[in-house]
DNA sequence: AATTTACACAACCGCGGTCCA
DNA sequence: GTGGACCGCGGTTGTGTAAAT
């Protein structure tokens, strides 16, 4: 015999979160932690399958997790990483703090395969794109100007490629590393980097949910919902989320150190 | 102003590895 | 040792929004 089964998939709703699934998310976890996500729905109220829950979680309400685009730096170590990991997107992210696998791979799909290809370089293999793929390019559609600017940049790429995750280092010793959670949680939750939205607009959701809040769940202000939860006198901590047990939530912010392998760990 | 197209990203699906009874 | 549930990962799809026509 195994274990019990994971979920009946009958009834579970499917789709974006609403602001009110995510308040009954965020409540559930604070106060239980994150210990078996097949229990979670349940016990939370919530009509997700626990694979849902647990990943609405990681990939957007986990509250160490940075907002907006990628740095220029953050993409150098994304390609570099790639080349050297190929599609193992979670090992990529996890040596990105506050970054996702699915945030990451998404921003490559988006914009590094792109910029890559751009730059003349396969985004599979990493090396410049074959000769003949690059002739038959030119043949096509591309003006004097452009195939320029290609060269130019191919150039510079082939160079950075290189160099970069090396100056991206260095840049990061330089700063000493030395890590402030609280600093990151408010850096974290910048007002620049998630959408504002005015006071009255804030969802206050009650027993019945609006309409509103059926809008997609980007549109949700994470912001409000942890605000609601009176959240900001919270510590949030980094590493607190990789601990399975928080009833041994330490509240002593920890001090967090950037190893060389760019992995963070405590002090 | 209305419609179409392109883009960004959140969420789902299926698979493989691990764990447990 | 075995079968089945759980978890995490990577690929893919769906949806909302912005830009172009």
């Amino acid at each position: 015999m195994g274990r019990q089964p994971c979920c009946d998939k009958v009834g579970l709703k499917k789709g974006p979160w609403t602001a009110e699934e995510d308040k009954k998310l965020i409540n559930f976890i604070l106060i239980n932690g994150q210990c078996c996500w097949r229990a979670v729905p349940k016990l939370a109220g919530l009509l997700r399958c626990g694979k849902s829950c647990r990943l609405r979680w990681t990939n957007y309400l986990r509250p160490d997790l940075k907002r907006g685009l990628l740095s220029e730096s953050e993409e150098q170590i994304v390609i570099d990483l790639h080349s050297q990991l190929g599609n193992r997107w979670s090992k990529i992210a996890s040596n990105l703090p506050g970054r996702t696998d699915n945030e990451i791979k998404n921003h490559w799909n988006t914009h590094i395969k792109k910029k890559l290809r751009k730059l003349g370089i396969d985004p599979l293999t990493h090396k410049p794109l074959s000769t003949i793929e690059e002739s038959h390019q030119e043949r096509q559609l591309q003006p004097q100007q452009e195939q320029q600017e290609q060269e130019n940049s191919k150039e510079v790429a082939e160079t950075s490629l290189e160099s970069t995750i090396n100056e991206v280092m260095r840049e990061e010793e330089k700063s000493t590393l030395m890590f402030d959670p609280m600093e990151a949680m408010i850096n974290s939750f910048s007002t620049d980097e998630v959408p504002l939205i005015e006071p009255d607009e804030i969802l206050v959701p009650s027993s019945s949910s609006s309409s509103s809040s059926s809008s997609s769940s980007g549109s949700n202000n994470i912001n409000n919902i942890l605000e609601e939860f009176q959240l900001p006198d919270f510590e949030w901590q980094l590493g607190l989320w990789d601990n399975d047990d928080f009833t041994s939530w330490d509240l002593d912010p920890p001090r967090m150190v950037l190893d060389q392998d760019y992995s963070w760990t405590t002090m």
